[in-house]
RNA sequence: GGAAGCAUAGCUCAGUUGGGAGAGCAUCUGCCUUACAAGCAGAGGGUCAUAGGUUCGAGCCCUAUUGUUUCCACCA
């Protein structure tokens, strides 16, 4: 044991928190061991992206995860939280690529060696600061094994994944049809694509119908890809159309003369029937250019402008290049329109049309567009030559992994999300035209076309011995956090790590990156190590501003948790993120939660400063039971349930409920009464009495810092170093355990008559106003003679401003009425000698009311009990109990009515 | 279009095997009772969204409805 120290008067958190994380750090305590006689408990953290700041997700997130560690690591098990960090490739090279654009720099000025230098300096100039943030949360991660997203052994990993899932033949590359973003110049795969309403115009054009000479009207939200168009479809079945089956129409302003077909896709119900098709442009429209074997032609350039010669003469080069031709876009000179931004392009394409005759009508309409989840800018669906991860085969096991239970989410209502999801999967696109990421280890030979994948940073053309170009493009950030419970462990290397703490238990992370990312670990595990990647995800809701709004950038109403911290210390924020809510729900975050998280954290602090005031040991001994008093046993058995309740609570994830139950037990029963009750033998020294209370009260404080340690950890480990403690430090102390030599029913129940009967007297003198410095006789009249023995008699002077404590069976005879208040409780009749001061009117009135109370209450259990199929069906516990009622309240009622008899 | 969550005290929310609803804050009353006014002792305040159903018994299970939020898909 060490030295215990003094705790000043007032709780300050900023003294102690980082004193205390240094030591922690310091002894090596978060460092995971492989010990092969524990059982492994592993999280590995959602990594954070490099580019951020700790925001309230993030420390709900880790607080979460910090309170599971800890719990697992005091209750014995080998513990590892393994953190990291993400390169995060989208969100970092914007963040980068705008910097420089302020400095009136561009990517391709600094070329790729130059910009992935900035990148790297930007890796290491930010990627720490979101460490130490978190590590003022208190977060226990095992920092020896930090891990970064982009370093050797995860680069390995995701080179490894490649290589194989290619000789699966569930990795390919072609011309598809993928969302781009021509903000940031890439390809996003689906899951990235954000839906919003904006509001947009229907416009009705006129193709004329060259065999006819008529005016085909059609109707599109998008006239800029008229140029494009290949077709105009109809729907077979159309009566209004049956004359121009086979027929063609001009393109207006470009005069190309493209069919029409008919096709499903062409809703008889929408407009006037007629769609245009531009296959290169629009995910419909190229299923529908499949279908009819239509051309695609490109009128877009990569960054959103109109595709002009320059564009086209780059293309025709292209699709002469044999396999790498293979569904390549024409590309047309969109002559005067070339080089207009689309934007532009439909502004003066619209005038244009209009100056033809050729524009019927404009009609306002709302419509869904997707815009790209890191910039929000619209997102243009482009054919393009992309990777791709056939996705089929992988998702089967992984369904079959949580179908099955071998991967649980809690709450359960998840797995709905996650097997629509996995249900209806689609190929992932993988391949980002970017530079920051993990290039994607695929070499083309530029003489005959051959394509190499290889772990290797160069190759040789396996056909004619050519230097090979490398695919100049990088990965999806998500594929290699994908792998990130098993590569930060040292797969594909066989490792003791990979072998002792894989697959990891517990995923902490919010539902929205279910799909983004728990979906891609499931089935990666399950493809690569043939397990699942961990047991169990729990699922957390998003943290809202007082307001219930979503905390962001662009309202500005996003909270600090680092000025959090500084004002109110990490405890205080943590108790406020576990409490008060519930697994997968949306929580609010306010001042009046912080503060009262605060307070709570104060109350404790107070509470022990008390007892460390009071304590001449320095040893905790329990005495024997039949030393202790009936105050000890009644503490040490809530204290049990305590344990308990926080264990199974904590066992089942329920956090909030676990933390609920040790507030209530610190401040409601051990603060509130079970000190109060001390007091009387604490103020009596040198007395054995006093050394019993000293020892009962340490014990079950120290226990509850124990209990409470995973939620508070610092304010806890400061208290425990202060106090008669067993280990070093309270973190690696033993998390309490439930015992039967705890359990004192019978104690505790006559505790809870002198508690009743304690708030019972001080519920009367407030409702008469009756100061606490008057103090009273009280009279205790009960045939429970054991519970109210002369040593409750200072409880009565201290809790219920009693003068003076007379107890017998009766007083019948020897008070009454009209000189004493009467006071009717479950086991005993009270009677305060304070007619002097008491209002008769008013006492005939609380009486008669309490009467009616019992009268309604009696009435209500007597027709349940005449209900014949209740006392057959219900167990004969429940029908017992309501039979006890049914005594109780008669028994109270006849106390009531002497009392109004006696006041005449 | 498909799916899910939420609806409980004035406010924010708990309430997990169905057995007469709780907390924090706010309100009101009285207290500097020697750890704590970031506190102590009390009080008031709820047809548990609506309508049915199952059950001896429903905040909890089932059905429908209303309001609200979110996710997925689609929207020429």
């Amino acid at each position: 044991m060490t030295e215990n120290h003094e705790l000043p008067k007032t709780y300050a958190p900023g003294e102690f928190e980082e004193r205390i994380y240094k030591n922690w750090c310091d002894k090596g305590y978060f460092t995971a061991k492989i010990d092969k006689k524990k059982k492994p408990y592993t999280i590995v953290i959602p990594p954070p992206n490099i580019t951020g700041q700790l925001h309230m997700g993030h420390a709900l997130d880790n607080t979460l995860q910090d309170i599971l560690i800890r719990y697992k690591r005091m209750s014995g098990f080998a513990t590892l939280w393994l953190p990291g960090t993400d390169h995060a490739s989208i969100a970092t090279e914007a963040k980068i690529v705008e910097a420089m654009r302020q400095e009136g720099v561009t990517k391709e000025q600094i070329g790729r060696e130059g910009f992935l230098k900035r990148a790297w300096a930007w890796k290491e100039q930010y990627g720490g600061r979101i460490v130490s943030q978190l590590k003022r949360l208190g977060s226990s991660c095992d920092w020896s094994r930090e891990r970064f997203t982009m370093d050797e052994g995860c680069s390995e990993a995701v080179k490894e994944v490649f290589v194989r899932l290619f000789d699966k033949g569930l990795i390919y590359r072609g011309n598809r049809m993928v969302n781009w973003c021509p903000t940031c110049v890439t390809s996003i795969s689906d899951a990235e694509v954000e839906y919003e309403d904006k509001p947009g115009n229907f416009y009705h054009l006129l193709y004329p119908v060259k065999e006819t000479g008529e005016m085909l009207e059609l109707a599109t939200t998008r006239p800029e890809t008229m140029l494009g168009d290949t077709a105009v479809a109809i729907n077979a079945e159309d009566p209004r159309y049956q004359h121009l089956h086979g027929c063609h129409v001009i393109l207006p302003l470009i005069n190309r003369e493209i069919p029409i077909v008919c096709d499903e896709h062409a809703d008889m119900t929408k407009g006037t029937g007629v769609v245009k098709i531009t296959p290169a442009h629009d995910p419909n429209d190229y299923e529908v250019g499949a279908r009819h074997d239509l051309p695609l032609v490109r009128v877009f350039t990569y960054d959103g402008k109109m595709t002009g010669a320059a564009d086209k003469a780059a293309a025709d080069k292209l699709r002469k290049s044999g396999t790498a031709a293979v569904g390549e876009p024409e590309v047309l000179d969109c002559g005067k329109y070339a080089g207009l931004t689309t934007t532009e392009a439909r502004k003066v394409i619209l005038s244009d049309l209009e100056a033809a005759g050729l524009l019927k009508s404009v009609e306002p309409l709302a419509h869904n567009v997707g815009t790209c989840y890191r910039c929000h800018q619209v997102i243009e669906p482009m054919v393009s030559k992309q990777w791709f991860v056939k996705m089929e085969p992988l998702a089967k096991p992984a369904i079959a992994a949580v179908r099955e239970g071998r991967t649980k989410f809690v709450p359960e209502r998840f797995e709905k999300n996650y097997f629509h999801w996995m249900e209806n999967i689609r190929d992932w696109c993988i391949s980002r035209q970017l530079w920051w990421g993990h290039r994607i280890p695929a070499f083309y030979c530029d003489a005959c076309d051959e394509i190499a994948v290889t772990k290797e940073a160069t190759a040789k053309c396996p056909k004619c011995g050519s230097e090979m170009r490398q695919d100049p493009d990088t990965l999806d950030t998500w594929f290699s956090s994908a792998l990130w419970p098993f590569s930060t462990l040292g797969w594909p290397r066989k490792t003791e790590d990979l072998d002792f703490f894989y697959p990891t238990n517990t995923l902490v992370t919010g539902y929205d990156i279910i799909t983004f990312w728990v979906s891609r670990m499931i089935f990666s595990g399950l493809e690569y190590t043939g397990k699942e990647p961990f047991d169990t995800v729990l699922i957390h809701g998003l943290v809202r501003d007082a307001q219930g709004r979503k905390m962001s950038k662009s309202l500005g109403n996003g909270i600090d948790p680092l000025q959090i911290i500084d004002q109110y210390g990490a405890d205080a924020l943590r108790f406020a993120l576990a409490t008060g809510n519930s697994p997968g729900n949306d929580m609010r975050f306010s001042d009046e939660k912080i503060e009262a998280a605060r307070n709570f954290a104060n109350k404790l602090w107070n509470a022990s400063r008390f007892v460390r005031m009071n304590l001449t040991i320095d040893k905790i001994a329990l005495p024997k039971a039949e030393k202790l008093a009936a105050e000890d046993k009644w503490i040490l058995n809530a204290y049990n349930n305590t344990i308990k309740t926080v264990r199974n609570a904590l066992d089942n994830f329920e956090l909030g409920v676990a933390l609920s139950t040790l507030y209530d037990f610190l401040w409601d029963i051990f603060c509130d009464w079970y000190i109060e009750l001390c007091k009387a033998r604490l103020a009596d020294k040198d007395t054995e009495a006093n050394l019993i209370a000293q020892n009962v009260l340490a014990y079950v404080l120290v226990g509850t810092l124990k209990l409470l340690h995973p939620f508070m950890p610092f304010i806890t480990e400061e208290i425990y170093g202060s106090l008669p403690h067993d280990c070093e430090s309270i973190m690696i102390d033993s998390y309490p355990e439930a015992s039967t030599a705890f359990d004192f029913a019978t104690d505790a129940a006559q505790m809870e008559r002198v508690i009743a009967a304690i708030r019972a007297i001080r519920q009367r003198r407030n409702e008469m106003n009756v100061p606490p410095s008057r103090r009273a006789k009280v009279y205790i009249a009960t045939n429970h003679l054991d519970s109210f023995g002369a040593q409750t008699a200072p409880f009565f002077a201290r809790l219920a401003s009693a003068s003076e404590l007379e107890v017998a069976e009766s007083f019948e005879g020897v008070i009454s009425g009209d000189t004493a208040v009467q006071i009717v409780t479950d086991s005993a009749t009270i009677f305060l000698p304070l007619s002097d001061i008491i209002d008769t009117e008013k006492e005939r009135a609380r009486l008669t009311a309490e009467q009616q109370k019992l009268l309604g209450e009696i009435e209500r259990v007597e027709k349940k009990l005449q209900n014949e199929s209740f006392v057959a069906k219900a167990p004969a516990a429940v029908v017992d109990a309501e039979r006890e009622k049914l005594q109780k309240y008669r028994a109270n009622l006849d106390g009531v009515l002497a009392a109004l008899a006696k006041l005449g």
